[in-house]
DNA sequence: AATGAATGAGGGTTCATTCAT
DNA sequence: TATGAATGAACCCTCATTCAT
């Protein structure tokens, strides 16, 4: 059911991974989670995945393809794809208000980095450090997305749900407030047990205040 | 003048460096910041600071040791220090609201760390990623300052001018929101050019809104 | 017609392969004239040859079996096979001389690796480095035509129209003029176009007029 | 007293290099000879110099440049680099002949030759077959030899006691019998004894007749 | 104190060869 | 017969660390 947010089956089907090379790229999707891709051997992957360290090469060209392959579908899927879709939502129900809008985008935006939080913190690192794979990935992010997020601030902000601030800083806002949430219970995972449902609330009415416009 | 802020510089002090050892450190930090711990040789490092190789290892017993040296200073700093000095001078103010306080943590946490966001890169990567250093780095954090931190929220929390969240959901949204500004502009370095006092204060009135109790 | 110098064809025929073991074949030799015997991978001649790796070993038990195969046939051509048909003629010409007798032989020798420049290059290489090749050469080559060019020679010489140096010596004259041209022209290749026959006439020149006794 | 032939000790002074590193030097020209640069493994030429792997590396940046190291002293003596001085001794004894001249050169550089054999070995090989060495090598041959050499055949041209061919056809012969000579001797190196001031006067009349102006 | 040559374990990668399909 | 996935030894090279000078 939830595998509508399974980044990495689908990669593994689209690229028509042999058995052993699905294992190759699981190995290395849980040890570049576990301790970071430079501190991560192509011979510690192929001992994870139970294979040889040549088969990781008759796939991947080398260790930094091996990383791209696990990073690029999270990029087509990083930004929501039909934010209309949201917006629509809003609106169908009559009762056209922020808190609405926002609580569906951020509820999907979780479930999608909950269901990949190993390829997340992948991405989170290598999008900082490496320079080189931070363009990479930069290109890769479909354009169509930014258009839409943007098309969809402006009209809220035009309708006067939304304060009047630049939207890349409102995109900072609901990233940084998401990302805090999910780096704080998926990624440092200090924590055991939480409630989510509330917790979730609370981003959201968190984030709705803050943007809302100040009368 | 914003020397209070520039942590290495103090490090380099206590740790009383030789005028070497100084430039290692700070090539150290220079291209830890740059490439990442991983990505960095200590022969890099020694011709970056126009020294030997073995002269890194004379002060420092290995790598690790030298990175420990630079990040063990900021870990005492990185919770404010003197919360309560912070809400004193709300009260003092006479004119006591959230605004106030939050505005005066906000500036000191952000001024931190522009002084050292170098440090601040490396410490972000190897606290996600290295276990041995991120626990190490948990104990030296000062238990005082999460002592005060409780102290003061509950303190805002009983007077109905803050929001009656769990701490720590408060924390992190407070966190959250500097730290995004923070890697947008001192970290990812993509954009050139911003109105920082402005973005500031969307900051704080965006956190101030969110935290401000519902009537 | 002028197939008589093609080697490989005949190698093809008398090893019988089949129609992707010629293209195996073929490219091989393609391969390994280009960039050497060590610099070719069997992936990179499969796929030259638009084949399967595996398939290469189903004829060839290893690498060093497909460069004999290769190798192997020019070993029988490589020294005039009847030589006292060159003699013959130059007697059956009536106006026996040396110029007539070389200018015949060098023209066959020339002929025969312009048509096989590729695998010549090869064996140069191959011959020089490897001594177990080295060996397996040397013993390949068929003794009869040894003794026919000493006979030949040794005629020449007692009819006073060859200087009376060791055959080696002027084997070696021979062969150092003669392969000097073909390796400037087909395996150095710097050259672009020049004037063969005139070239070639040349050479012959000057090895008749260096190998023509004193009065 | 023959020092001034030896190519590869003149390197060593040159590069500054330490015992280790000569030892290096000296191992890998005596393995790349042997069997040829591609078949011979940093790892055998460290453990046949006695040596750590990583030594090598830490003067020579790669492989490649261990080859270039060895080979580049060469091409700055492989042509006469004063041609002029033959032709002067020529004219000085005042019986001017082309003999003469060609003694003086043709020993000169059998003199050079044979004290670096191993050297002129690999150069040969990897002048052939490796187009990138090729091109690094060609580039580093002084121009003024060329030059001088074109100054000398031309005068003797003129004087008509040299044949009025091409001069890189000339060039040709005179290397492909010098070359000829010594790869038989001091390259592939089957024959144990031989008459060495014998045949270089061989080789010494056979090139004067061929390339004598026929009247 | 400072140097930098030397080490050798381990890194990513290539490749001839095997073998199940 | 033909394929190509899989292997693992060997390759070139990097690097933190040691130590004689």
């Amino acid at each position: 059911m939830n595998d509508q947010f399974n980044i990495y089956r689908e990669a593994e089907k689209t690229e028509k991974l042999t058995p052993k090379q699905k294992l190759i790229f699981q190995s290395a999707i849980e040890l570049f989670s576990e301790r970071g891709y430079a501190n991560t051997s192509t011979k510690e992957i192929s001992e994870h995945a139970g294979v040889s360290e040549g088969s990781i090469f008759r796939k991947f060209k080398n260790k930094e393809e091996l990383l791209m392959a696990i990073l690029t579908p999270l990029t087509h899927k990083i930004l929501p794809q039909d934010l209309d879709k949201f917006s629509r939502t809003a609106y169908q129900n009559g009762n056209l208000n922020l808190k609405y809008f926002l609580t569906t985008m951020i509820n999907d935006r979780i479930s999608l980095f909950k269901y990949n939080h190993k390829i997340m913190k992948i991405f989170l690192n290598e999008f900082i450090y490496d320079q080189h794979i931070h363009d990479r990935l930069i290109e890769s992010i479909p354009k169509k997305s930014f258009k839409q997020f943007n098309e969809v601030l402006d009209d809220l902000k035009k309708k006067q749900i939304l304060i009047d601030w630049d939207n890349l800083e409102i995109f900072r806002f609901l990233a940084s407030n998401i990302l805090g949430y999910l780096i704080e219970h998926y990624i440092i995972v200090d924590v055991k047990k939480w409630n989510e449902p509330l917790e979730i609330e609370h981003i959201t009415d968190f984030i709705v205040k803050g943007l809302t416009p100040t009368k």
